[in-house]
Parts: C-alpha cells; sequence; structure tokens
RNA sequence: GCCAGCGUAGCUCAGUGGUAGAGCAGCGGUUUCGUAAACCGCCGGUCGACAGUUCGAAUCUGUCCGCUGGCUCCA
C-alpha cells in the first residue's frame, strides 16, 4: 500500500503483460497435450498466473514437469504473438469447439472482439502480450486445483494450473524461499510447535481445543476485552448458547442462515438449535423492560460462543472454524446518535489493534460492505434505508480521514458495514472485526425506546465485534508475532534457569515470587545443562530467562536474556521484577525497560 | 461440499509386494556444568480405519475418516 514509483508502476505492468502472455504458452503446451482441451480464462494473479481447462483426463502433480517442458520448447522457438480483430460472428465461428469462449463471447458488450495467436494456440484475448514467445522470463507451473467455472458450484468444475512468472531464475527461487518462509509463521505450525491447540477426530473437526498455554492467551484476551468494553459503557452480559428456532425466524435470520446452521433438536415440544449469532437474545434483554431514551445508547455486550456450520473444505486451523467466541456486542441507540457511536466503536477497535500492533495500511484495511439493491433474495428490500446507512457508514469513514475501499455485495441481509479486513500469512484475506448498521432488527422485534416528547420511537442497532472471533484473532496474533509473543500474552513469561542443581533452591524462590506477583514464571529444575534449557526457552519463545548461579545467588540478582538473544547485565531482582510487572500491566511490546 | 495430493512412534521423516527404521521427545543412569542441543542405555508403532486382491499388503484396489493446496462460502 505504499505507492509505487512510475518507474515500478511501469515494471510491474511490464510484469504482468510477461506473465500474461506465459499463460497463453501453458494453454498452447496444454493443447498439444490434450488436442481437445477445452479453455477456459487465464488470467494473472499476484506473483503469477493460472489457466483453467476442461480436459479429457485429470491432471496429475507428473504432469506440471512434462507441461513445463513443452512451454521451454515454445519458448525457445521464439514464435510471434499475433493480435486481430474480428466480428462476434467471426469469432463464433473459430471458438466452435469452445464452448466456454463462446459464453464469454456472448457476453462481450462490443462488436469487435481481439484475439491473439501464438504457434498452434489462438485466445480471445483483451490483450496486450509480449511480442513473442522467446521474451518470456523464468517461469514455474505450482500446482494443480478445481475450480468451478465463472466460480459458481452450479458449473462444472474445470482443472485450474497455477504458474509463477519472474523476470529471472533468481527472482523465482527468492519467490519460492519467501514462500517457505511463510510457512514457517504459519499459525496451525506454531500452534503445533508451541502447544497451543490440537484437534481430535473424536471432537471433530473445525472444533479446536485450546490447550492449557493456549487458553492462557485466550484468557488473556477476553480479560483485556473485557475491562475495556467495561471501561467504555459497555453491559456485559451472558446469554444461552441455545435458543428456540422461532427467535431466528422472528430475526429474521433463519432464512438467510438455515444452511450456516446445525440441526434443529426437538425436545419437549420445543425445538432448540445451537445459536449461529447473538442478536437475538440481545434483544431480548433489551425488551425485557420498556427502555427511554435516556437509556441510550444501550451498549450490550458478551464474549458468545456461536456455532456455523461451515463446508469441510472452508476450515483453516483457528482461522475458520465451526464454533467460534465472538467478542460480540449491539448497540441500541437513536438514530441521531449512530454517528457517534461508530466513531467509538471505530477508536476502540483502532485501540485493540494499536495493543497488538496491528497497523492501518500494513496490517489491515477498512472495507465499505455494501448490499445490492436488486439482489432481494439476499438483502432486506428498503432501497431508502440502505442509501441512508451506507452513506452514514461512507460519512463516518470520510471524517476520520482514513482509507479504505468499497465492496458491492459483501454487507449482512440487515445493513450495510465496515469491515477490518486482515490478510494471513497465506495472503488470504479474511474479517478481523466489524462494524454493522442494522435498521431491519428493531422492526422485527418491536425495539422501541420512549423519547423526550413521550413518543415511542424505532432506535437504530449497530453490531460490532472489537476483538473480533477469539479464535481467528488468535490465529492473526500468533502469525503476527510468529509466536513470539509480547509478554501480556505469552504463556510463559519468565524462565528461571539455574545454572547447576545447587541453585535450584535460590531459582525456587525468585520462581515462586514472581508467580505470587500474578508472573507467569517456571523454573526448569531439570537436571539437565543450562544451556539446553537456555535453548528450550529460546524455541518456546519464552520472553525473559533469569539465568541463576553463584554470582547471582551470593548477590541476590538475576541475570536477564532476552528471547531476542539480547542479554542485561545482572540485575538485583526486585529492579526486574518490578520492570517486568509494568511491562505486564501496560500490555507493551517492548519485554522489559529497565529503569535507571 | 467439489477437484487434486497426502496420512508410518508424541514430533520431524526414511522405507514401493516378503512381514517396520532414524533423529528428537519420554523413561533409567552417569555428568553439576555461566547464555541455543553432554554421554550411555531402555521404552515406544494392529504403518489413519474398514473391506478386497495376493501364498504374503505399510506398499496394489475400493469405501470411509482426517489433513494440505485450490474453488465456493465466511467472524
Amino acid at each position: 500500500m505504499v505507492p509505487e514509483s512510475k518507474q515500478e508502476a511501469e515494471a510491474n505492468e511490464k510484469l504482468d503483460v510477461m506473465r500474461h502472455s506465459t499463460a497463453h504458452v501453458m494453454a498452447e503446451a496444454v493443447l498439444s497435450m490434450f488436442p481437445d482441451a477445452k479453455f477456459g480464462i487465464g488470467p494473472t494473479i499476484e506473483n503469477g498466473f493460472y489457466y483453467d481447462f476442461d480436459l479429457p483426463r485429470t491432471l496429475t502433480p507428473d504432469d506440471l514437469p512434462v507441461i513445463e517442458e513443452k512451454m521451454r520448447e515454445i519458448v525457445a522457438a521464439d514464435t510471434p504473438f499475433v493480435r486481430e480483430e474480428m466480428t462476434k460472428a467471426e469469432a463464433r465461428k473459430l471458438f466452435a469447439g469452445q464452448p466456454y469462449k463462446l459464453e464469454l463471447i456472448d457476453e462481450l458488450p462490443e462488436e469487435m472482439v481481439t484475439i491473439y495467436r501464438q504457434g498452434a494456440f489462438t485466445d480471445m484475448c483483451r490483450g496486450p502480450h509480449v511480442g513473442s514467445t522467446g521474451e518470456i522470463g523464468a517461469f514455474k507451473l505450482i500446482s494443480i486445483a478445481g475450480a468451478y467455472w465463472r466460480g459458481s458450484e452450479k458449473n462444472p468444475m474445470l482443472q485450474r494450473i497455477y504458474g509463477t512468472a519472474f523476470n529471472t531464475q533468481r527472482e523465482i527461487e527468492e519467490y519460492l524461499q519467501y514462500q517457505e518462509a511463510l510457512k514457517e509463521r504459519d499459525h496451525r505450525k506454531i500452534g503445533k510447535d508451541l502447544d497451543l491447540f490440537v484437534f481430535s477426530d473424536l471432537v471433530g473437526k473445525g472444533l479446536p481445543i485450546l490447550t492449557e498455554k493456549g487458553s492462557i492467551i485466550r484468557r488473556e484476551l477476553e480479560r483485556f476485552v473485557v475491562d475495556e468494553e467495561i471501561k467504555r459503557g459497555y453491559k456485559h452480559i451472558y446469554t444461552p448458547d441455545l435458543a428456540k428456532v422461532e427467535l431466528y425466524k422472528t430475526s429474521g435470520h433463519y432464512p438467510y442462515y438455515k444452511d450456516t446452521m446445525y440441526p434443529v433438536m426437538k425436545i419437549d415440544e420445543e425445538e432448540l438449535i445451537l445459536r449461529p449469532m447473538t442478536c437475538p437474545h440481545h434483544y431480548q434483554y433489551y425488551a425485557s423492560q420498556p427502555r427511554s431514551y435516556r437509556e441510550l445508547p444501550f451498549r450490550i455486550a458478551e464474549l458468545a460462543k456461536q456455532f456455523r456450520y461451515e463446508k469441510s473444505g472452508e476450515l483453516l486451523g483457528l482461522m475458520r472454524v465451526r464454533m467460534f467466541c465472538l467478542a460480540d456486542s449491539h448497540i441500541i441507540c437513536q438514530k441521531e446518535q449512530t454517528i457517534n457511536e461508530l466513531h467509538q466503536v471505530i477508536d476502540l477497535i483502532e485501540h485493540v489493534a494499536s495493543v497488538f500492533g496491528f497497523e492501518h495500511g500494513k496490517e489491515y484495511r477498512y472495507r465499505l460492505s455494501l448490499g445490492d439493491r436488486k439482489d432481494e433474495e439476499k438483502y432486506y428490500k428498503d432501497d431508502e434505508a440502505w442509501d441512508y446507512a451506507e452513506a452514514v457508514l461512507r460519512d463516518v469513514l470520510i471524517q476520520r480521514k482514513t482509507s479504505y475501499f468499497e465492496a458491492e455485495n459483501e454487507a449482512a441481509f440487515y445493513g450495510p458495514k465496515i469491515d477490518i479486513q486482515m490478510k494471513n500469512i497465506a495472503g488470504r484475506e479474511d474479517t478481523a472485526f466489524t462494524v454493522q448498521y442494522d435498521f431491519v432488527s428493531p422492526k422485527r422485534f418491536g425495539l422501541t425506546y420512549i423519547d423526550s416528547d413521550g413518543q415511542e420511537k424505532e432506535p437504530i442497532v449497530i453490531h460490532r465485534s472489537s476483538i473480533g472471533a477469539i479464535e481467528r484473532t488468535m490465529a492473526f496474533l500468533i502469525e503476527h508475532y510468529a509466536g513470539a509473543f509480547p509478554v501480556w500474552l505469552a504463556p510463559v513469561q519468565v524462565m528461571v534457569i539455574p545454572v547447576s542443581d545447587r541453585h535450584l533452591d535460590y531459582a525456587n524462590k525468585i520462581g515462586a515470587e514472581l508467580k505470587k506477583d500474578g508472573v507467569r514464571a517456571d523454573v526448569d529444575s531439570r537436571s539437565e545443562r543450562m544451556n539446553l534449557k537456555i535453548r528450550q526457552a529460546q524455541l518456546d519463545k519464552v520472553p525473559c530467562m533469569l539465568v541463576v548461579g553463584d554470582r547471582e545467588v551470593e548477590n541476590g540478582t538475576v541475570s536477564v536474556r532476552l528471547r531476542g538473544g539480547g542479554q542485561l547485565p545482572a540485575e538485583p531482582f526486585g529492579r526486574f521484577s518490578k520492570a517486568i510487572k509494568k511491562t505486564i500491566t501496560e500490555r507493551a511490546r517492548e519485554l522489559v525497560t529497565l529503569d535507571s
């Protein structure tokens, strides 16, 4: 998101053209292997390209080097890319045996289409392309995947080949090495290495078990958010994870969520479901008594477990699960209070993000998620309310002078939202936090308040999550810190390491004192060498190691080794203890700062 | 859910038709050591599950379960 210079922009554009041409060369290679191949589309993507094919047999990874070899021959032959224009009628004749291309031709608004030929391969394509196949740089085919034609599961599934291309072989190697390095940050790998969470086939997929260490992190996050919200005027409550299905029919969620809800449980003439959302429970709390305008904004918050059926192929570690805990809230307010409330919500989210060290424009970006007036299946019908709500959210973002992007067809059924989008290590973007404007629920539930003029009026609801779904936020944090958590989140904050067994008493005394003060300190009392203990504490990413030997016992000091490898001179224990406690309460990201 | 690949000890992995191996971890011992791996020994697996082919299956086939990469979907 750093603005690129003119030269960079030109170089990137050139690279993009070359990648697109590489996709065409791959298509030619595939055509030579399968003369009956039907072609889908073959665009460029970040770092490479893909092409979708309908082939007489499924591809295996062994096919990739064969295709690559064929591609190299095409590049070596240095055949020119030839551009041609023709009428749609002519194009239909040319692509008579290509049903997918015919479909695309039919949908083009222009009368003329452009085609590119190179060697035996002809494709309908806007271009541009490199002059000839010899201009193609270094490339490598990466993987095979299934992909529905035009992205709809109702369409046939095509075979997609992903490839990467750069100007030089060296850049490819660097890129591949970088990809390998990213795998080391994958929260699933770190979760296993640091023993943060596990899965059991018997418990079920998408249902993580947090270990003791993982649970410490979660508890810290929960304490942090609950305290912060209570400070900011939220009422923190508990509501049941189950509800009668009628609740969700009343709320209007049922038709939109029935595919993602778990089946109804019938018991004693009642029909219960595991809740996919918390909102209707919160409305029932609000509606339990008549409300005055003096009580608004009425901010209800809960760490709410929610249950959603996600297709098995969509599950991803802690990032995508079937039961998650959302730091959820519903703010019921007067229409004229919404803008101020929205600012306060975003202030809270930005505060949380800054404590985590997530930077706007780097780790996250704002997405204004809009509805689609024409899609009455997916969105509640009320054009005027949509226009108003979208304008309010847009104004809030503009008032904050923050950059954002707009996305059509990403809203909730009850209104537009501002989503805080974060990228995971694999480059996939997900919603971390969300703020939603809801003009539907108050009507559905008959939520009202008595205004100062004694009239009964309809409020607005703002749905929001402050630290998002805790599982997902943990996943983002694990990847963000690569497992090296700031002290307040670290499962073990201090590891006391005696140099030899005779220093154990002193080590235990220090450990006990830290624990008494609420510091998560462990003593590595095994009969092992100090070097091994240091190594293990390093691998476990323990922020502070206190090495204690003869010198420390004698002087009542500790020798502080920091996770980064940095080492502080021997410190009086009291001074270290004070410093670490300060680091923890402040939720600082520095490991320890010793006052002079 | 769909397409493809994968599943061997707690972890990382070797073993491709003749009946299972390494390193680390764990356990027992020796060592008592100053900032990222001391040494010796031991234990550990119905090779994801179930069916089939075969004289014989970790290895071949089928079904199921799980994981990985995509597609679709989403906090």
